[in-house]
DNA sequence: AGCACGCCGACT
DNA sequence: GTCGGCGTGCTC
């Protein structure tokens, strides 16, 4: 802080709901302020913990002094601490954790635990009688300090706790705690520069002379680059140095996670809605807080106008973060970017190394990036101000995703630019029930793309009813003849093909034919998916395998009836039908490995490819010019799932697959094959029209009492125990309850459940949930905060786990 | 999280 | 009678 003050508040990077007090003392104390680490004593441990700011004297305890102050400079701007605060109460999450999730990883110094042996240990190494196992183990450490865990690996299963215990008392080993070493640091490269060294005249070597022609040609240079000219160059210099002929130095690089470099763009012509849209938020640009709603039909050319209004907000100085929902469609974003805005363009995701990452947020940190594209996490990223936050593809759910802390970066992003006064603008093709919503109650305002660019026709869609191909066998059962005609026009043309599915594998139900029994999973309650290429059933929530084609497990009959498709039994089908077609597959299967799912998107974009098969994947946002046709295997999969926001997720689904159609120069065509052609989801995708779903579904949505015309927040109970699982559960539902009659502000917070989660055990872990649903949110979050206080304890119950979800967007 | 304090079963 | 199980509570 300006002004150093004896007292600091510090938030533990630990599950602890409060902040604590340190004393800053010297010679430490003009190294601490806010946004750094410090490493502070924590009850017995050394831990990392965030300055936060100065804090009161306390009253009633005395403060420990800090340990060590790890940065040299701040890992986050002082205005973030704001923004965290409101995530760490809105989430009800511990700051120290927030803020820890926030920050690119590598990051969290925490204690090692050395065992060593003391003097007396190694007396009694040769005088006492001692075991063999005992014996060993002081031979071990003798040799020097380890890990226990290391120890334990040596010992194998030789190795009591209690003898290591009983060695310490005796006072024969001592256990220390060390400090660890940040895993991701700044990436350093030696320079060599010329000297001013006197030049030993003929007794120069062939090699050192090249070096200083270099140098005297080129100045300053990388020793990697040196090397490139003489190999032995990295001794050489080092000999040079001493003798004065040359300077080396180190600096600081950032690792590169671009590619190639790009060209520059031309912007193109604005359609006279797009110029319209841009002209709107540009008079509203320096007012301060907005938000904006941008819906604009697929293909109408949303990130043309982004980067537009991104160069206005950078004309004025001030950065823009731009948030696409996932990796393959972040490096289509920032490829655009870069050709428009060049070095300005800053990555942050989770596909990049420890290094890159860090190096990317110490790039945006140094205020170098005016331009910030990344997926949710970079919702966090370290500014302290913001212009502009886009949100593209705002309806998607993996913005609402992750292990730790669950944040919706969608909401966040509002929250974050009206914190520093800058626009938040989220665009969709097909906008999500709760921000439409948000426009209705003028939270939001809305911007409209109706039309593609280059006056292209959005696709035409027809409806197939499956239920009159339910007697077909083979593969034209589910390729009706509308598609496979639609296919070979497409194919004759030599145009591309999407076929969409959303599910992966050969046969989602496999079920004996002779008993009946399914292939179930072993440790989850479901059942197992046969995988053809990779011969085996896989369990698609736990990732438990048994090889195909396997007898039944009740009966033992070999024979295995396959029923329910995935992409593999739908890419055998078009195999058959279409034998000469180049086919693709494009899902979870074969998109692990890094790089290649662009691989698959290169491949359609040369015309390597004529059919590309897959899950919604394929749906989000990417740009296949090429694509004339586009069927959907069957649209209702969706539908069925137990969650009221299966219609909404249904309807942006079949949208915006359709919307891969025709975005080039030849009109696109999209079959849907569906049991439910009248379903109101079904019917608003058929035309396309987000505004006729919205309106039956808010009905829905007001008569149940769901968001957005309410709140929810969801309690997840797991554990392995089947037993104290389940009474876990029952006994939050019964405090619950027992809470609600309290006080009259609760009795708006309704308590359903708990019940078995609809998948009611995954990798052995039994499932329950409970939902607090409310129209009066700050009760809500009382009743909430409540709680989880006053059952502290089964929150950190060592078997059972109880997660809090606020605003969850998966029921299941 | 982790670690100590504290109250009930199988062992020297 | 003790060693040790994990339930509860606290950490500036």
């Amino acid at each position: 802080m300006t002004t150093p003050s004896q007292y600091i508040e510090v938030a533990i990077a630990l599950p602890v709901d409060k902040t604590f007090t340190y004393a800053a003392t010297p010679p430490l104390s003009h190294l601490i302020c806010p946004g750094k680490r410090v490493l502070v004593p924590f009850r017995r441990r050394r831990v990392t913990g965030y300055v936060l700011g100065p804090a009161p004297p306390p009253r009633d305890y005395t403060a420990k002094a800090v340990l060590d102050v790890p940065d040299p400079s701040p890992l986050f701007p002082v205005e973030m601490i704001r923004f965290f605060r409101w995530v760490a109460d809105y989430y009800l999450y511990p700051l120290g954790e927030v803020i820890r999730c926030a920050l690119p990883g590598g990051l969290n110094r925490s204690d090692i635990e050395t065992l060593s042996l003391t003097d007396a240990g190694r007396g009694a190494c040769t005088s006492a009688i001692l075991t063999p196992p005992e014996q060993e183990i002081l031979r071990y450490l003798g040799k020097g300090p380890c890990k226990p865990g290391s120890l334990r690996r040596h010992m194998g299963s030789a190795m009591p706790a209690a003898l290591l215990r009983m060695f310490e008392r005796r006072g024969w080993v001592a256990r220390e705690r060390i400090a660890g070493r940040d895993q991701a640091r700044q990436r350093t490269e030696r320079y060599v520069a010329p000297g001013d060294g006197e030049m030993a005249g003929d007794s120069v070597s062939a090699p050192r002379k090249k070096i200083l022609s270099v140098l005297r040609e080129r100045g300053e240079v990388p020793l990697r680059a040196l090397k490139e000219q003489v190999p032995t160059a990295a001794g050489l210099v080092r000999a040079m140095a001493q003798a004065g002929q040359v300077i080396l130095s180190e600096k600081p690089v950032y690792r590169d996670p671009f590619g190639e470099p790009i060209r520059p763009d031309t912007p193109p012509k604005l359609t006279p809605e797009q110029a319209g849209i841009i002209g709107t938020v540009l008079e509203n640009l320096d007012g301060g807080f907005s938000a904006w709603l941008l819906a604009g039909v697929t293909g109408s050319g949303k990130t043309e106008v982004y980067m537009r209004l991104a160069r206005a907000v950078t004309d004025r100085d001030l950065p823009v973060v731009v948030l696409v929902p996932e990796i393959a469609l972040i490096s289509q974003m920032e490829r655009r970017f870069r050709a428009r805005f060049g070095e300005q363009v800053a990555v942050l995701h989770s596909g990049l190394s420890a290094g890159e990452r860090y190096d990317q947020w110490l790039r945006i940190l140094n205020g170098e990036a005016r331009i910030i594209i990344g997926a949710r996490s970079a919702i966090f990223a370290p500014c302290r101000r913001i212009g502009m936050i886009i949100v593209d593809e705002e309806h998607d759910t993996s913005y609402k995703q992750g292990a730790d802390l669950l944040y919706n970066a969608r909401d966040l992003a509002v929250v974050r630019a009206r914190q520093l006064g800058g626009v938040a603008l989220l665009g969709s093709a097909t906008p999500s029930v709760q921000s439409f919503y948000n426009v209705k109650i003028r939270k939001f305002r809305e911007l409209r793309l109706t039309r593609r660019v280059e006056k292209r026709p959005l696709p035409h869609i027809s409806v197939v009813d499956l239920r009159q191909h339910r007697d077909v066998r083979g593969a034209r059962r589910f390729i009706t003849p509308p598609l496979h005609q639609a296919m070979k026009t497409a194919l004759e043309r030599r145009e591309q093909v999407l076929i969409f599915l959303n599910r992966r594998g050969f046969a989602s139900f496999p079920v004996c034919a002779d008993c009946g029994a399914a292939v179930r999973c072993n440790h989850c309650d479901i059942t197992l998916t046969l995988h053809r290429l990779a011969s085996a059933y896989k369990c698609h929530y736990c990732g438990f395998t048994r090889p195909a084609p396997g007898a039944c497990s009740a009966c033992g009959s070999p024979n295995i009836k396959l029923l329910g498709m995935g992409t593999e039994k739908v890419e055998k089908a078009v195999n058959a039908l279409f034998p000469e077609a180049r086919v693709a597959r494009m899902d979870r299967d074969t998109t692990t490995r890094k790089g290649s799912i662009l691989k698959i998107l290169k491949g359609l974009k040369n015309g390597a490819i004529d059919v590309l098969i897959g899950t919604q994947m394929v749906a989000k946002g990417h740009d296949f010019p090429n694509i004339t046709v586009v069927g959907i295997i069957c649209a209702d999969l969706s539908l069925s799932m137990p969650d009221f926001r299966a219609g909404e997720r249904t309807f942006q689904l079949l949208a915006q697959v359709a919307g891969r159609a025709g975005r080039g120069d030849v009109p696109g065509q999209v079959i849907l094959q569906t049991y439910m052609p009248d379903h109101f989801s079904i019917m608003a995708a058929r035309a396309q029209d987000f505004r006729a779903f919205y309106k039956t579904e808010i009905g829905f949505r007001k008569a149940l009492g769901y968001p957005p015309e309410s709140r929810l927040i969801q309690i997840r109970i797991s554990g392995k125990d089947e037993e104290k699982t389940g009474d876990a559960a029952r006994t939050l539902g019964l405090f619950c309850r027992d809470l609600r009659g309290r006080d009259t502000v609760y009795a708006a917070v309704e308590v359903l459940g708990p019940i078995e989660s609809p998948i009611s055990r995954i990798e052995d872990r039994y499932r329950w949930q409970m939902l607090l649903k409310g129209r009066n949110v700050s009760a809500l979050r009382r009743f909430t905060r409540q709680m989880v206080s006053e059952n502290a304890a089964l929150f950190s119950h060592p078997k059972i786990s109880v997660i809090v979800d606020v605003d969850p967007f998966f029921m299941s």
